[in-house]
DNA sequence: CTGAAAGCGCTTACAG
DNA sequence: CTGAAAGCGCTTACAG
């Protein structure tokens, strides 16, 4: 037992050493049985001693000792670069859930809204905290600085992207799909006016260009079809300028894809105020199937992924890159979009 | 430099030991200096020698060194209990930022809708990270588990409560007063049936009884009031099924205080679908201000604390607690609830 | 005022 | 098959 131990800490938790002890083994073999090394063999009756001792003192290992000694740390880092949204909370905790057997930390940073220097300081404090692993919105991280993550030695990054990069590993999130989806479904609907919301704010826009090629590509198919991009802030005021701008005279869109749902709330609300029936008068079309969107009224109809396939993508991605092993076809196959038809359209 | 190193990971990022070599110092003055530390002193000419390297090496510390050696890491933990919301996100994100100048990393787990058995194990997990503090949601942490954290030298546990705990800080945000509140604004819009819905789901109906006993204490002074208890399952069918069991016939409750956002989502989409007007027939009021209620049609009346303030106060009594200092009489003083009347009532 | 040295709790190459 | 030892990058008591 230690006695003159100058016990920096309070410390009552035990340490692999207080195992062993226990174990009657060394340090190294509850090492390699507690982490399963396979390398060396350690008889089976040893290993049930060691799970024994570890169980009996309650012992959990000191992730930042593991982490000095490997040089990585068990956090996985999600950064995003878009406005908080219910969609990106259920995304997170989807991933919680996937990495908590792998025995991984995932770690939110939000980096909408700061300054470019702070973001700069972020990521830097992100890599120096050497993760396991990045996953980060397509946006939020460039290329030049997942080269500047690789040199600070965090190898493995995963890209949420509307595309596939040159320069790393992505889940492929199709927003061209998304965009022939609507479109289809619009004309369906029996509209040919269609109209595509435009976020003024370039960090929430990622993948509008996609959608407005997807819109178009369907459009150009049909006769007397037309798509106008209607620009828009997010909040009530926004919508009614969008509105009074744009939903007036002839030829107006009939149907409009909101770019997602965020964006699809306050333009419903505008629209009840002016007296808009939604959908007979105008319908409207959102993405992410946020939680809420099947309470409001009318409910709102989404294309959205499944942010269980995401996150299980994204921790399978990670596990795969980090043994060295080639990522499995199926994981780079874009994610289909999916059309929930609710009542807005 | 370094030679025959047999370097574990590929570890481009320098050390201290870096930095102090540049600068022509000791590993321990650059400690010093770039932690602050007053008890030493080092020259101005010193100081800045050591700053200029570091920062020409883009030096960021090693948090998993700095915490094995110090015993604590620069994590604070967030644990809640509540289901996946809007409002606990826009909560997190109040707290990056608040943390962001103090070099702390926040870190969110959620526990809700974990069994027990996993329940316990992560928070094993979040004691062995030794983070510098907790932040946890009341129902989130039980007496025993704060004194577990403790015993595993996890000192800092501050509680977001309905009510002061006797085992550790708290911030409280009162529900009594929420319910005193909601009653007060309920009657003044001339209703004398109240209703409170009870969440059936234990862990989202925490501070319930407080809300209840708030009303009471009203209804209580007010000739010919009634209160009654609503039960609901967060759900459009558990909102119909409230429905078709309490209000109908006479007497019914016309005025709903819904327990929070969440479960008013569903009960207006209910009362519309039956074609309740609201706020005429039945006035429903919300808890939490989430960013839809103001979209939503009609918008939603709610309460609410201040985010900002929550966050700022969890981390000014962290850092309170952690240097030993009495917690600040206005930290612990209940932060009381605010009324924002908007259209459903 | 500055510097050399110990030690936090792990993992892993290496010797037996 | 098992164990002793080195070392990851810090902080801090202590000696000069």
């Amino acid at each position: 037992m230690p006695e003159k131990k100058p016990r920096t800490a309070r410390q009552a938790a035990p340490t692999s050493v207080d195992v062993a002890r226990r174990a009657g083994v060394s340090q190294a073999a509850v090492s390699y049985v507690l982490n399963g090394v396979q390398r060396t063999h350690v008889s089976q009756e040893v290993q049930a001693k060691i799970w024994q001792a570890a169980q009996e003192l309650g012992y959990s290992i000191h992730p930042s000792a593991r982490a000095l000694r490997k040089g990585q740390s068990d956090e996985i880092c999600l950064i995003a670069d878009v406005p908080v949204s219910a969609h990106l909370f259920e995304l997170f905790a989807a991933i919680q859930q996937q990495t908590f057997s792998y025995n991984l930390a995932p770690v939110l940073y939000v980096s909408h809204g700061l300054p470019p220097q702070q973001v700069e300081e972020l990521l830097r404090r992100i890599f120096a905290r050497r993760p396991m692993g990045i996953i980060a919105t397509a946006r939020s991280m460039t290329e030049q600085q997942v080269a500047r993550a690789r040199q600070m030695g965090v190898e493995q990054v995963v890209l949420v992207s509307a595309e596939p990069a040159t320069y790393t590993s992505c889940i492929v999130l199709p927003s061209y799909e998304a965009g022939t989806l609507a479109a289809q479904h619009l004309l369906e609907r029996g509209h040919h006016h269609l109209g595509l919301v435009h976020p003024d704010d370039a960090a929430a826009a990622y993948g509008f260009q996609q959608r407005l090629e997807g819109m178009r590509a369907i459009i150009s198919q049909t006769p007397g079809a037309t798509l106008q991009i209607l620009p828009m802030h997010l909040s009530l005021s926004g919508a009614r300028a969008l509105i009074e701008t744009y939903l007036d005279g002839p030829g107006h869109p009939t149907a409009i894809y909101a770019y997602n749902d965020d964006y699809a709330l306050p333009l419903l609300r505008a629209l009840a105020d002016r007296k808009f029936r939604v959908p007979e008068d105008i319908a409207v079309l959102g993405t992410d199937n946020v939680s809420f969107g099947e309470f409001i009224q009318p409910a709102l109809t989404t294309i959205h992924a499944d942010n269980q396939a995401i996150g299980q993508r994204a921790i399978e991605m990670l596990l795969a890159l980090r043994s060295g092993q080639a990522i499995p076809a199926e994981l780079t196959r874009p994610l289909q979009p999916r059309l929930l038809i609710r009542e807005s359209t």
